[in-house]
DNA sequence: CTATTTATTATACTGCGTCTAAATATTAGG
DNA sequence: CCTAATATTTAGACGCAGTATAATAAATAG
């Protein structure tokens, strides 16, 4: 994905596939949908599709895994978790809550998503840990960035910033996280 | 798995195959290792190995799923997540740390191991809210138990018992969880 | 000895993800 | 214009996971 000026232009983009898959999925389902299928509809080839991800299952995360890059190089460049977060809600729009948390349950996919929800609350806690966070903390503020990412998702079209939900649940464990952990929260 | 009496009688066990993979993950790495290789240590065929595991990463994780099986029932029992806890710790001998958790890096399996562990977060975060914790606090507590079993496994030979590790992280949140979720808890 | 029960196994199939090599479409520069 | 360099698409083949089915094998009950 360099794409400068040179060389043969892009037939497809991440977008494009991105609208293919999630229209299949809300058809078929998610596992009646192949990548044959997401490919074809949006006119390339199954090859091509893996150019843009690295599986199947990424398509409907690729919000998400945007947010965590974005959180992870703002960490190492902030050092601090807290201002890290401010700038990741600044940039998310209320109304870019990802596919995968708008439309779970209607792909029926349950237990195939399940496995990779849980990657991503991996990585996060991992995020968390690189930012300075004391390690008997860790888990502790991943759940609560957790608990605040799913009301936020799950609040309808009128929720609020993602800001004031993490800044709330944040705000909740401030008593009882380390000198050093709240250090680098607030 | 019903195994009375009658019937042709088992070549093989949970086990048995658990350490014919656990032996082929340490020499070769995760994912070098087939299905095939799996059952043909265990003297058995392939089609074998899926009557007793759905899956490949399911011989690692066997013992959490057991815990997790077991903490479920419990809670459906008692309707008190801090009694099945201590239940649970109770019925856990402070040597049986799950081989996944003690040989992690030395099956050089970090991302495709990632999603398994994830996947039972995610699984230990729906007991809690099964158990009555509020919505709000469900992360909360799913994190002080996650951390936990992280510094329980973690923790050399000379580790405490289970139920110690638990108790400590609950008590970090005790005072910042809903009352509700308390109840369920303490 | 036969019927019943349960487990093993062979076999075939779908689909994911990887890899390689070839084809295609563009720009830069002589 | 032509050629080289560059970037992307694509076909095709492959290994392996996981599913499904039907046949076979080994035990017990009566």
């Amino acid at each position: 994905m360099t794409s400068e000026k040179r060389g043969r232009p892009r037939r497809s983009s991440t977008r494009a596939l991105e609208e293919a898959a999630a229209e299949l999925f809300l058809e078929q389902g998610y596992s009646h949908t192949t990548v044959d299928d997401i490919a074809s509809r949006a006119g390339v080839s199954r090859a091509t599709f893996f150019n843009y991800f690295h599986n199947k299952s990424d398509v409907l995360w690729v919000d998400v895994d945007r947010a965590l890059v974005y959180l992870s190089q703002s960490v190492m460049e902030a050092s601090h978790l807290g201002r890290a977060l401010e700038l990741l809600a600044h940039d998310v729009a209320p109304q870019a809550v990802p596919l995968i948390a708008s439309q779970f349950e209607a792909m029926e996919a349950d237990l195939d998503l399940r496995g990779d929800g849980g990657q991503r609350v991996i990585q996060l806690a991992a995020i968390v840990a690189q930012a300075g966070v004391s390690p008997r903390d860790v888990w502790m503020v991943t759940g609560a960035l957790v608990s605040a990412a799913l009301e936020w998702s799950g609040a309808g079209v009128s929720r609020a910033a993602l800001g004031n939900y993490l800044g709330e649940h944040l705000e909740r464990i401030r008593s009882v996280v380390d000198a050093g952990s709240a250090a680098s929260l607030f």
